[in-house]
DNA sequence: AGGCGCTCGTGAACGCGTGCACAAATCGTG
DNA sequence: CACGATTTGTGCACGCGTTCACGAGCGCCT
């Protein structure tokens, strides 16, 4: 979940408290016309499997735009993201589906509308506490723009790259989060210090007001209930290509062959 | 996994498609005493959710060692790994469990038993396609050595690159790709070239006899039945933390209202 | 207008994964 | 040796996610 998939620490259920309430009558039992002048209500309430698809889909989807195409089959962009078509349509008929019989989805529609969900109209300030090897390397990813995301702070412990200017921004000392968080409005951070040194950057963001964190570092890390946590281990995505590999190995040792 | 997995997992998910083939056969009925002298059968099959989590399971082992301890509880090691203790126990009795009731898990013994189901122990060497930002972040990142893994060789597309050293590694053009991997044995290959070019390398790879590929690039490979692929996108892991935190926040902004 | 072909939307079945709860096994102690 | 304190191993039930298969709507062509 998945990549490898984050597990979140205590509430298994992703879902708040707050009950099933008002979300689930539409409100327009008429439901007249679709979408367009509608404001229509926020959460449909999706899978967490739909979520992580969701991104997919969109990238498929500026693709295909970039390549002229104005409509698209669920076939088509469930082969573009890699993904079965029935299991397609069924995450976008979540999102009150504006998929027409006999034709397909509306591409600019479409994506209007992941990236609606997805909140990712307000392109997000993000920091990024750690500016080691691979800090350095996510700062001047410049694919981050594209997709809803921009880099508004960097931090490092060290003093000696505190300073530093580093794809236009320059690195800040961690102990003026607090200041930067709130003047930035940032409630995204990515965590690519140490091991030894991630779980006090990430009492320190949740301290900010900090609640979804990207963690690269190879740790687990222990948050409040309302911090969202997903994790990045390069060497356990190895290590799980590893098991494949070896399970390859020993089987073609054995009888029977491929297809 | 990935990834990819996502799959992928998923997590997010990118798991490896692989059709169940007839590896179901032990082959040791009697299985007489355990492991120790004993060759041991390979491929207890397992579940792709534990492959998932073994190596986390595995980093926390080698933390508690560091540490001294010589024996863990499933409660502990489920704790350190960020994992329900029942979920442990389960994942680890599939790869016949050495625990012994009312102590715990020898965390030495438990150590090998996972390097050696994950394929570990021959200290893999990994090809890095694309040293562009990230390519030469991952190629500096010094953790891999400890965790089975080293990149034996670096390429690139690009002419004035080659020849480059990067961690202590040269830069070789792409065209050599044939001839490294078969003098070095590669089987597992990392990708983190632009989205455009990722296809071709896979394509390049899966040709020298790759079967395990880790896909830096924000695209959909295309590959054989037989190999493994495991996607990691920074962006799409920003994208659902994103979606978390544009529900979080029309969730505390309004009890019962429309725009 | 009517029929036909295409594609979405979805009910239902199936399988995997998770977590509970308890029996079985082991160690330590009197 | 017997008993109690632990902790593993696992049967079972539940819920989520995936997939199939088909009905429902839409556009096009005659």
């Amino acid at each position: 979940m998945s990549q490898q998939r984050s597990e979140r620490p205590a509430g298994s259920d992703s879902r708040p408290a707050r009950s099933a309430a008002g979300l689930s009558a539409d409100g327009s039992p008429g439901h007249g016309l679709p979408e367009r002048g509608a404001p229509a209500s926020e959460l449909p309430d999706l899978p967490e499997a739909t979520v992580a698809r969701l991104p997919e889909y969109l990238r498929a989807l500026h693709v295909l735009a970039d390549g002229g195409g104005d409509v698209v089959s669920s076939e088509e962009l469930a082969q573009a993201a890699g993904v079965n078509s029935a299991k397609l349509r069924k995450d976008l008929s979540y999102l009150r589906s504006n998929g027409t019989r006999g034709v397909g989805y509306d591409v600019g529609q479409l994506i209007d509308k992941i990236e609606h969900v997805l909140g990712l109209n307000q392109h997000r300030a993000v920091a990024l506490v750690g500016v080691g090897n691979l800090g350095q390397a996510l700062a001047g990813y410049g694919g981050f723009g594209s997709r809803g995301f921009h880099i508004a702070a960097l931090f490092d412990a060290d003093p000696t790259r505190v300073g530093d200017r580093i794809a236009g921004l320059s690195v800040r000392h961690i102990d003026e989060l607090a200041e930067v968080v709130a003047t930035e409005h940032i409630a995204i951070a990515v965590i690519a210090t140490p091991a030894h040194a991630a779980q006090a950057v990430a009492d320190a963001l949740v301290d900010c007001g900090v609640t979804s964190i990207l963690n690269f570092a190879p740790c687990v890390l222990s948050v409040p209930e309302n911090v969202d946590v997903r994790k990045v281990d390069l060497a356990i995505e190895l290590q799980i290509l590893s098991f494949h590999e070896h399970r390859k190995s020993t089987l073609t040792a054995l009888p029977e062959a491929i297809s």
